[in-house]
DNA sequence: AAGACGATTGAGCGATCGACCAAACGAGTT
DNA sequence: AACTCGTTTGGTCGATCGCTCAATCGTCTT
């Protein structure tokens, strides 16, 4: 249990000297990783809003009743068993976010799943939750 | 843009008749679902913990960090810019949804991705958002 | 024993989220 | 024109979340 593979690469960001907090000196770990957190923080911020998205659980059941299919509004609500104001807020996050499509048809609007990928991260997500 | 391919499928749900919404009779597509929101209760649950434990922005930085190999606490606290208690906090959602992993050495401990599924969840979520 | 890492707790605080109602609006149907 | 589906807005309410401070505790190092 004494094998740490990366131990000697990290080991090389302060030096194994000691001075590791904020405690004597001043900071911990100084000088804190001075590259790189620029790209990622687009990434970031896209994975954000496709997470807050999902959730919810409200939003969750939306995207699992669309998976059999296309719903209009109305059958959605029927689902949650919510008010119209309801479903429309958590619809429109759901479209905000990419995760859901429209299709109008006349009267009424019918939802779909947008991407394929939207379903990949219900089953990695699934898949992470349930082992736990 | 008239071509719906699934749209004969779910019209069977309430046999294009009309009586659609709570208006005339009562209850809009009545009969609503009676079966089968059972089993992915389960799965929805799951899914919740994991995207819950993800919508949020720091959480998102450590695991990103965590990407190029295990950081101790005290280098997550300079990668977050944040007391103690905040961090240790959002290491405890993460470790509690299963996204990351504790080793223990010594005086310290190292955090690290628990699944590759984490970061194919990263991935998928980078990739729905960007484009948006 | 003293010190360091860090997990945990508790409490306060503000921000965000979600539910709901009521009402208006636009677009489509009959 | 009347009606229906659905979105949107505005407002209130309560719950949850996130941040922080302060303090304690356990484990490990020196």
């Amino acid at each position: 249990m004494s094998n740490d593979p990366n131990a000697a690469s990290r080991a090389g960001s302060e030096s194994a000297s000691g001075t590791l907090r904020r405690t004597e000196e001043g900071t911990c770990c100084d000088g804190p990783f001075p590259a790189t957190r620029r790209a990622e923080d687009a990434a970031i911020e896209a994975e954000l809003s496709s997470f807050k998205a999902l959730a919810n659980r409200k939003r969750l059941a939306i995207v699992h009743a669309l998976r059999e299919g296309e719903l209009c509004a109305c059958e959605l609500e029927a689902v949650l068993d919510a008010p119209q104001s309801t479903v429309a807020s958590h619809l429109r996050k759901l479209r905000d976010a990419g995760i859901v499509n429209t299709r109008k048809d006349g009267k009424w609007t019918y939802y779909r799943i947008a991407d394929t990928a939207s379903l990949q991260l219900l089953d990695l997500a699934a898949a992470l939750g349930e082992d736990r």
